[in-house]
DNA sequence: ATTCTGTATCTTGTATACAGTGTACTTATA
DNA sequence: TATAAGTACACTGTATACAAGATACAGAAT
């Protein structure tokens, strides 16, 4: 057998990250409500590390708005509004036309085929599997077309506006009557990426987006009540 | 006397917070160059703290992508390339674009009131002061068109971004044969702004962002030869 | 009964100690 | 002289100890 040094050495990830990963999961998928407090030594505890870790992490979880610090009180899960959620889709809905028209000028025929690939395994996966392959089919999709702008600040924050709403993207896949709007959009945003026709394309985005605040609207309309 | 007690409670920071902007404008002012290693001990000595708080502002550092990590050897200041510049103005640009037309919908004429007198601000002190403080008057003439879109996440990464080339726009603002195109655009940005035109408004922003695109850029190739 | 005060405790903020890893320098050997 | 190995040191990663502020509760005084 052929020991793969490489691979631990590249797995290797200091407990700040680990614990920073955890968190964030947490958070964004709601296993920790808004409002909840953050206490370092029950979390520190529970994951079974020192608080100096846990600090860090939550350092980060800070920066990204996802905990809110009160001095000398702590941390505690950042409330999730219907304002701030349409305040995040409004910064997304410009990202994500930014891209697309900075695909239509630079992706490769290459990339068109991945393009191509990742809209046959989402229509694929819509029919058998569970919510979350779903949800990951998607953001592979989105994916290939971020990566293709070659704007590595542009992708960082689009993958993290992304996650912020991760929990509400769900859920919004939970309804199978939107399915074929969803390949039918895909498949027209690859057509006009293809021809470079960055009006069309930018226009589909946009009800891309504009169809998904609605629906995240509705859910956090639906959990307040 | 009348003793304000609320100012000093208010007054509070912890030392991370302290540490974390003192480290973000030696950074963004170029005091730390790009490549230079953050030691912790060497830092919290020359702060005046420990480690703790050191470690806790580099997190935030970090994650705003000041800093690089490289692990077991420790953080050094992140490079700025012309690439990584050209990206950064890609995406504020876009997001200016979205700013300048959720204000046109949103303002308030107070605020226009205010936009007046930081464009008057800005143009008395073009003539007498120094970089520094023509940069700010710059920076609260647009920060008032931020807070007017009233989208926080918009402001958040607005700020951000500004920041991020903020040791630039101050080199481009040495240039006074600049100004007089300056003081015009602000004053169209208002006149557009007001009268709700947003395609106008926008159409400045942009040519706005795309001169600085070109200054931030020329200053980037002298540094570098 | 209510309010104020004091105390105990809980939690964060900060400092420091300890372990492990990487790096650089020195020394020995070819 | 060049190269390789070994050793010492420097720095990060993690844990823990200590200080100080916040909170909650109990008891006393009005």
């Amino acid at each position: 057998m052929e020991p793969n040094f490489k691979v631990n050495m590249n797995e290797y990830l200091p407990l700040r990250d680990v614990v920073f990963n955890t968190l964030r999961q947490a958070i964004l998928r709601g296993e920790l409500k808004p409002g909840e407090r953050l206490m370092e030594i029950q979390l520190a505890n529970k994951l079974g590390v020192s608080r100096t870790p846990i600090r860090e992490a939550i350092r980060k979880l800070e920066l990204e708005g996802l905990v809110l610090m009160i001095p000398r009180k702590g941390a505690e899960v950042a409330d999730i509004t219907e304002k701030s959620m349409r305040d995040v889709l409004e910064v997304r809905k410009a990202l994500e036309e930014l891209a697309v028209q900075l695909t239509c000028d630079k992706i490769t025929k290459e990339q068109i085929r991945e393009l191509e690939e990742a809209a046959e395994e989402f229509k694929r996966i819509l029919e058998s599997s569970d919510v979350t392959e779903i949800a990951e089919a998607d953001v592979h999709f989105h994916d290939i077309i971020y990566k293709a702008t070659d704007n590595q600040r542009l992708i960082q924050l689009l993958n993290n506006l992304g996650e912020q709403m991760y929990r509400y993207r769900v859920e919004y896949l939970k309804n199978p009557e939107a399915y074929p709007q969803l390949v039918a959009e895909h498949e027209e945003i690859i057509r006009h990426i293809e021809r470079k026709e960055k009006e069309k394309a930018t226009e589909i985005v946009c009800k891309h987006i504009d169809n998904q605040v609605e629906a995240v609207i509705d859910v956090i309309r639906m959990k307040n009540n």
